[in-house]
RNA sequence: GCGGGGGUAGCCAAGCCUGGUCAAAGGCGCAGGACUGAGGCUCCUGUCCCGUAGGGGUUCGUGGGUUCAAAUCCCACCCCCCGCACCA
């Protein structure tokens, strides 16, 4: 199972900090403190590269936080709770080849085993071995002692979550209700997004079920808009289908026979007869609320299969319904049938609905000017999806509706139907919006499941609280904050508990099991203990409701809780100590599909059990991995399980291109190219590590000054992205801002390594530790020093070395190269001889002058600024407009950077360091250079470009 | 539908909050050159259009607006991605 990663390094390092113990952490007081986690992952596949993006990015933030002095937890556990494998085990029970191939092709399952993956512990067991390894050789800088897994499988994971549940119990959060379902008839549970043939996504819609008085019965229609029923005109039933008469919601309702028996798993339903079509249509029902006597009429567009199978019309607002009137007047052979002709002309749609861009008949206008005469034309859909929004949105009831009048449709739809139901006229029936095919291939219903658990989280109270605490957590980025407060606002009830699956029993009801997102919230309180428990100190069993009280609420006598658990009074103490100093979390890190379950729970459930002081400090949410632009799902293909990519890349080559690829909620995308060229960096930095080690440098010049003060800005830069999790910005100012910075120097040294390229280096190793752990270890060592650069102090910028003159002169000699770069690049032929004209001394008042002028009124300021040229003779009038511009523009590029005492002292030594550099020129544009100061006698001068020099900007003049 | 994020040069992706310093960082790709026995790696240069002197022109989803000045602010529109509960 041991993977064996590309790069040669890396497991000699894992093994050494394995040996020296360094992320193992215990509390030290006085000491500053970070705990830092991440969420589990279920153990039901091979870790994927989406996860290594969030693992390294929590990593990474660790080892930045350790470095900078703090003591560090970082720890790791397992999710088995769940039905997901117990659902794939299933399903190669059944000798479903699909899976077999996915486990066998994707997940790298060896063939030899695949008997024992019928059996869920067995493979979430498995997965848990194969993937620790995985987490190892990441790098990750786990404290390995505090590992557990979830479910009663656990020695004690399930003790924490039934005292979680108690607690939660007791203080009212936890409630009983009933609950729709997507339900296979067939395989007798709930069908998940993953167990369907077909309609993905789809989820039970709550229709009212309207009540027309038929006689000592009520025929119920099903509705999504009960609002219409000030607009009804008629009820349509399906000629060609048997009804049924039922008794439900105490009394006599008339439905069709499907419907029958969708309502049996949704409420108490008894058939007491059939009733064919024929007895109904023609006579008449009363409409509740108006009390209107409507006839009932035939016809095909009421599909007995979907909803009740009695539908209420209402044409002037549902195009369906105008159309079936239209069909019903052509179709002489059923108005003859049934004896409808004048009973169907004296039909007039009845307009309730009064919205902006349509008459009064919304439903009319679309028919006729779709020109449909059917009542079965699939463009009613859509046609229906348009006016029903638009009233929706937009529709206010006319004065017809009753008390509704003036309400807006959407206020008056709720309004109606609690009227309708509160006078015993209407009831609720849940039903899919499209078919939904289990994988069994059966078709699904909607199932109300009764006695259902549930999470209190619409509690006003609890959810007023949570807010709060958001609006002062630090969240990363801050977008997330506003995405928090909206998920809060949004949340309902959640049904906590499930009957099938890993997991653990609830304490006082042993049928259902805690479900999976339910006992996963404030599981980071265990590793502040479960160290103790992993090594033996205490044993699971004496981990009890009291014992836990203690430890993390503090309730309790702990001499008392000492003698009934047997735990030693010093020990319980201890890690009711242990709790108190690594609480609360610092900061979680997660993708961002967690924002709006797992991360909102988190808080929720620490805000209900925990004091305010351990509530989460911290959540940074990032975004979800893509492969090369595209999903990464298995059934695509393009499935990267993290160890193959350690194995291809190596794992700090794979750290490199997930941080490199986004930060905040931006998506990051793995490719396979860059994957490569960060394995290419990696040789680099040994490359230059091997480089400066056999060189002995000695000189000081300028240029070093120059590195050293980059150098500290980077510092600055690194360190501020950092604490905002900015992990990409970081990292891409830590590897490439500053390899370029190298690039440079080197490039000005001409290789001649001076006395600052081993401290920059020393730096630069230590900043890409929390990044590129292994390569880090591996260059510090090369550098001849002793101990974990992982331990080392993370590097604080020294103002003392920040240098703006060197930096300025840098700027200049770079802007120079550009110029003649640029002059060249038109001329079209390598330069022979390149003059640089420095502007004489006179000249330099220039500067002084302009920054003045600038500061003062910087809109008149050019005018101004030649006007003095002229009167100080430094330029003719022809010329003088030229320069001053010039003179602005580059004085404008250069303030924003550095301050004008700096301008002013590399100005009054320019020459001098044009001189130094000249070497360094020659040798890059391979010709002569010649440097005068403008003002100097005999100068070579073809061109007359001496005059164009100014301050900050030489003239150059090029053969 | 509700909610969240986004549309920047051949591609990926910064910048947008705090307007000018933006033809717009960085990486990839591509072209030329250096290095090499050769290739790879590495280094340098170029990569919107025009231009025999450091210049000019047109760009940042579309259309308007504010401003001396807009990729950046405001309004409208179009398009894309993600989540919405029994998958975790």
């Amino acid at each position: 199972m041991k993977l064996k990663s590309a790069i040669a390094y890396e497991e000699k390092w894992a093994e050494k900090w394995a040996e020296a113990k360094i992320f193992e952490a215990d509390p030290k007081p006085g000491k500053p403190k970070i705990f830092i986690c991440v969420p589990y992952s279920y153990q039901n596949a091979p870790l994927h590269v989406g996860h290594g993006f969030t693992y390294t990015r929590g990593d990474a933030y660790a080892r930045f936080k350790r470095m900078q002095g703090y003591n560090v937890l970082f720890p790791w556990a397992w999710h088995w709770t769940g039905e997901a494998v117990a659902g794939t085990c299933e399903r190669l029970k059944r000798g479903d080849q699909s899976v077999r191939k996915m486990l066998v092709e994707i997940d790298g399952v060896p063939e030899e085993l695949l008997d024992k993956f019928t059996d869920p512990v067995f493979v979430t067991r498995y997965y848990t071995e194969e993937n620790r390894e995985t987490v190892k050789a990441m790098g990750l800088s786990i404290d390995w002692r505090r590992e557990f897994h979830t479910t009663d499988l656990h020695p004690y994971y399930s003790k924490f979550i039934e005292w979680q549940y108690i607690t939660l119990k007791n203080k009212g959060y936890i409630t009983k209700g009933r609950h729709p379902v997507v339900w296979c008839p067939r395989c007798k549970s709930p069908t998940g997004d993953h167990d369907r043939l077909a309609g993905e996504g789809v989820s039970p819609e709550e229709y009212t079920l309207v009540y027309f008085k038929f006689g000592d019965a009520y025929l119920a229609a099903a509705t999504l808009r009960p609002e219409t029923i000030f607009g009804v005109t008629n009820i349509w039933i399906n000629p060609n289908h048997e009804y049924v008469l039922i008794r439900a919601d105490g009394k006599k309702l008339i439905v069709s026979e499907q419907a029958a028996y969708k309502l049996k798993n949704q409420i108490k339903v008894e058939i007491l007869k059939k009733i064919p079509a024929d007895e109904l249509i023609g006579k008449f029902a009363e409409t509740p609320l108006t009390g209107k006597h409507i006839p009932i009429f035939p016809a095909d567009l009421v599909d007995p299969d979907f909803g009740s199978g009695v539908v209420y019309s209402v044409p002037a607002h549902a195009p369906y319904d105008y159309a079936g009137i239209i069909a019903l007047k052509n179709n002489q052979e059923r108005i003859r049938k049934y004896q409808l002709k004048e009973l169907v002309e004296s039909i007039k749609p009845i307009s309730i609905i009064r919205v902006p861009g349509y008459g009064e008949f919304p439903a009319v206008e679309e028919v006729e000017r779709l020109g449909i005469t059917s009542d079965t034309d699939p463009r009613l859909e859509e046609a229906t999806k348009t006016i029903y929004s638009k009233e929706f949105h937009e529709g206010v009831l006319k004065d017809n509706c009753g008390e509704y009048s003036g309400k807006t449709v959407s206020e008056a739809r709720d309004l109606v139907k609690e009227k309708l139901i509160e006078m015993g006229l209407g009831g609720v029936m849940w039903e899919l919006p499209e078919k939904v095919i289990c994988r069994c291939g059966t078709e699904t219903i909607v199932k109300i499941v009764e006695d259902q658990w549930f999470l209190k989280y619409s509690d006003p109270e609890w959810k007023e609280k949570v807010k709060e605490h958001i609006k002062n957590m630090n969240i990363y980025p801050e977008e997330a904050r506003r995405w928090f407060l909206n998920v809060v606002d949004w949340l309902r009830d959640w049904a906590c508990a499930r009957k099938t699956g890993l997991g653990t029993k609830l304490p006082w009801d042993p049928d259902w099991i805690v479900e999976t997102l339910s006992d996963s919230t404030i599981y980071p309180a265990l590793y502040t203990i479960s160290k103790y428990l992993n090594l033996g100190i205490i044993k699971p069993d004496q981990l009890n409701i009291d014992v836990l009280n203690y430890i993390y609420l503090g309730a309790g006598d702990p001499e008392k809780i000492s003698s009934q658990s047997g735990i030693k009074e010093e020990i319980l103490k201890q890690m009711r100590e242990e709790f108190l100093y690594w609480y609360p979390v610092d900061m979680r890190i997660s993708a961002k599909e967690l924002v709006p379950n797992h991360l909102t729970f988190y808080i929720f459930h620490h805000v209900a059990i925990f004091e305010p002081r351990h509530w989460p400090r911290g959540i940074g949410v990032n975004g979800m991995l893509k492969i090369e632009g595209e999903k990464m799902s298995k059934s695509k293909g393009n499935f990267i399980p993290l160890k193959k990519a350690i194995e291809i890349y190596g794992a700090d080559a794979t750290r490199a291109t997930l941080l490199l690829a986004a930060e905040d909620l931006d998506d990051p995308d793995w490719r396979d190219k860059n994957a490569r060229e960060a394995r290419n960096m990696l040789d680099v930095l040994i490359r230059i590590c091997r480089d400066v080690v056999s060189a002995n440098s000695n000189d000081y010049t300028r240029v070093d000054e120059w590195l050293l003060s980059t150098l500290q800005r980077k510092m600055k830069k690194i360190t501020s992205a950092m604490e905002k999790l900015k992990t990409r910005t970081a990292f891409n100012e830590a590897l490439y801002g500053l390899y370029n910075d190298w690039k440079w120097y080197i490039r000005r040294t001409g290789g001649r390594l001076g006395k600052a390229a081993e401290k920059f280096l020393e730096e630069w190793v230590k900043i890409l530790a929390p990044f590129i752990p292994f390569t880090a270890e591996e260059c510090w060592s090369m550098l001849g020093k002793s101990g974990f650069v992982s331990l080392e102090k993370w590097p604080e910028p020294r103002e003392e070395l920040i240098n703006e003159d060197a930096e300025l002169r840098e700027d200049l000699l770079k802007n120079l190269m550009e110029d003649i770069r640029s002059i060249t690049e038109v001329y079209g032929k390598p330069p022979k001889k390149i003059v640089i004209y420095v502007s004489s001394k006179k000249k330099r008042e220039l500067l002084g002058k302009a920054i003045e002028l600038k500061s003062l009124e910087s809109k008149a300021a050019l005018g101004n600024l030649i006007k003095w040229m002229i009167a100080e003779k430094l330029a003719d009038k022809k010329k003088a407009p030229t320069l001053a511009k010039l003179m602005v523009d580059t004085l404008a590029s250069l303030t924003s950077k550095y301050k004008e005492k700096t301008l002013l002292n590399v100005a009054e030594n320019e020459l001098e360091f044009y001189e130094e550099s000249r070497e360094f020129l020659e040798r890059e544009f391979n010709a002569n250079v010649e440097i005068y100061s403008e003002d100097q006698e005999n100068i070579y001068d073809p061109r007359n470009k001496a005059s164009t020099a100014l301050p900050l900007r030489p003239g150059i003049y090029i053969e």
